[in-house]
RNA sequence: GGGCCUGUAGCUCAAUUGGUUAGAGCAGAGCGCUCAUAACGCUUUGGUUGGGGGUUCGAGUCCCUCCGGGCCUACCA
């Protein structure tokens, strides 16, 4: 048993999530998470949202509600979507939370006194129609290399060329159109992670089996031009945790808030506190997940994410961990695993919030239960490269694997149970050869599963998930339990009895792919015994001869083709 | 422009890191079964591994080059 401390990217709080950023943090997250926790790992799966930033305020401003308002009714949103895709979090916690407002400002004071905190003073657009300071990329006009009418502040679209929003012709807000633009000297806090290059270097080299896109991003960032680069982690903004507070090492800086990305990864270590907070437990609790010197020395840190989210947690927030403890005084736990992934497209583009095209967390629920989104998502989880959601794929791969595999074989027993046996385990007949070729394969199989799901290979697991339940075809075809009956119902008998714990053995070991239709199953079978299968013969004969059931209703109804038809103009987005 | 990833069967993906005849699932074809959601099982068709060149006893894998797709490039998060 070990302990392990798993973290999802958060996700941000303007709107509603797609599937895309689902499968890229969340949900293997998630399936890694309750797997930590079937095999009796102890866990601490903890999520946020990520709720600072202009999007942010401009996503309120568009609402209508101020921000703390707009936040809170999304946070809640979001949370009710989490528990609706049956993602386990221990906590769902809010980096606008006072716990992550300490915190961030107490590491940015230990930052400051480590000497890793540098002010500068820049200049910055600020637009008087919109009151705030513009991103360069809320900056538009006309680009000066191309003469594109729609260049942003950072970059040209059009021509790729990088910008200044300076060098813009006719420069206007991206937010208002304002063109009442104007050049401001502001000052700025920066975290002189250059000073930390060699570390975080040396640090990166030290781990093992990381994705390549993991390290080849944190090693671009590294190395590319003049190495790694000084960051500005404040912003003129007002919602957010304030840069000036008591105690702070520094002056002149009311007004100004932290940048959201250097408050949430911090919001990782306040959202444990969070947890500790709302279960009434003392400090101790969450500080054993964190500080090496209070317990959590033999803990396994493992985060997901999306591959835009990797330098942020291969660079900045190590760096800010590493820069905390300068004196020894805090040793902050670091990630020792980072699973990334690329990105899911929606049938030949890319997902679309503007546009509404491809499919959204909410949207899914309301056409399909969670489960079937989880494994198609999870079974084609872009892993190597990006990888493309249509609805013909999805709806071929749902009904093979989950209706027709799974579904209809636990279909197929219980009635078939019931029909000769009635709802109750039979009783009688051995177990033969046939029985322990099946005890074998599986345990090979079950061994492979464990092998690739420690490893966190998502689609492999889902293969070899799969290829455990047509074992249980294979098994039924060959053994042939409605020949048998005629001849020898003891040994019909021996059979289904052997099938039908079959059965709870894929509820038990399907569990962190399709929770529901897991415990849909174990339901059926009247059974709670969730024990992860040690021994096969022995999972095998869990369920008793004469322990009453129920057929269950069809697990998994299939997709038709009208439904599918239907949904792909629906979410064409062409609307 | 620079960097990284990627291109394998009609489709979605593997290939133990250079090692025998490139494998699975789906789709297609044939056969079997009749318990089951017209489900299941068995067999089977299908490949110049994007093109070309090179290194090697041996290349899907390494090198060069060309073509295609994608991502990142530090103030969206």
């Amino acid at each position: 048993m070990a302990r392990i401390l798993i973290t999802s990217a958060l996700p941000y709080i303007n709107g509603i999530k797609h599937l895309g950023n689902l499968v890229g943090s969340q949900l293997p997250a998630d399936l890694y998470a309750r797997y930590a926790r079937a095999r009796g790992h102890e866990v601490m799966f903890i999520c946020a949202t990520d709720e600072h930033g202009t999007p942010a305020e401009i996503a309120a401003a568009k609402a209508g509600q101020p921000v703390a308002e707009y936040c809170a009714a999304m946070h809640e949103v979001q949370g009710e979507l989490a528990r609706g895709f049956g993602l386990s979090f221990d906590h769902f916690g809010r980096s606008s939370s006072a716990r992550n407002h300490a915190l961030t400002q107490h590491l940015a004071a230990r930052l400051g006194a480590a000497g890793l905190i540098e002010e500068v003073s820049e200049k910055q657009v600020y637009s008087h129609t919109d009151g705030r300071f513009l991103p360069d990329r809320y900056i538009e006009g006309t680009c000066p290399n191309c003469g594109y009418e729609r260049a942003r502040g950072d970059q040209c679209e059009e021509c790729t060329k990088q910008l200044d929003p300076t060098d813009l012709i006719n420069p206007r807000s991206a937010i208002s159109g304002a063109t009442d633009l104007e050049v401001r000297e502001t000052r700025h806090l920066y975290l002189r992670q250059s000073k930390l290059r060699d570390t975080l270097d040396q640090w990166i080299d030290s781990q093992k089996g990381w994705p390549v896109l993991t390290t080849s991003i944190a090693k671009k960032w590294l190395h590319d031009g003049d190495g790694l680069q000084d960051r500005g982690i404040t912003r003129d903004l007002d919602w957010g945790v304030p840069v000036q507070f008591e105690g702070a090492p520094w002056g002149g800086m009311d007004g100004k808030v932290f940048y959201v990305w250097f408050d949430a990864p911090i919001e990782y270590i306040a959202a444990t506190a969070e947890w500790a907070d709302a279960l009434g437990k003392p400090d101790s609790e969450w500080r054993r997940w964190w500080r090496m010197d209070e317990g959590a020395e033999d803990v396994r840190y493992v985060q997901f994410m999306g591959k835009d989210n990797v330098p942020f947690h291969t660079l900045s927030f190590p760096a800010t961990l590493i820069g905390a403890n300068f004196d020894g005084a805090e040793p902050w736990k670091m990630v020792d695993y980072i699973k990334s992934f690329n990105y899911l497209n929606y049938d030949g583009g890319q997902f679309s919030t503007s546009l509404g095209r491809g499919v959204f967390m909410d949207q899914a629920l309301a056409l399909l239960p969670s489960d079937y989104w989880r494994w198609w998502l999870l079974s084609h989880a872009p892993e190597n490269s990006d990888s493309e959601f249509t609805w013909e794929n999805f709806q071929a791969s749902v009904n093979k694997d989950l209706a027709d595999v799974l579904g209809n074989l636990v279909s197929r027993v219980t009635k078939f149970c019931r029909s000769k046996f009635g709802e109750m385990v039979p009783e009688g007949g051995s177990y033969g050869a046939r029985e322990q070729q099946l005890i074998d394969d599986l345990t090979r199989g079950l061994t492979s599963y464990q092998n690739v799901m420690d490893g966190m290979m998502v689609r492999r697991s889902a293969q070899d998930l799969r290829a455990l339940w047509v074992l249980g075809n294979e098994y039924l075809q060959e053994a042939a339990p409605w020949s048998a009956f005629k001849t020898d119902p003891e040994q019909a008998a021996a059979q289904i009895r052997l099938a039908l714990n079959l059965i709870r053995f894929y509820a038990v070991i399907s569990q962190p792919f399709i929770p529901d239709a897991s415990a849909r199953i174990m339901a059926a079978l009247r059974c709670d015994d969730w024990s992860w299968p040690e021994d096969m013969a022995q999972a095998l004969g869990v369920l008793p001869a004469g322990h009453v059931f129920e057929v269950p209703d069809v697990l998994f109804a299939k997709i038709t083709d009208e439904q599918r038809i239907e949904w792909e103009a629906q979410f064409s987005g062409k609307n």
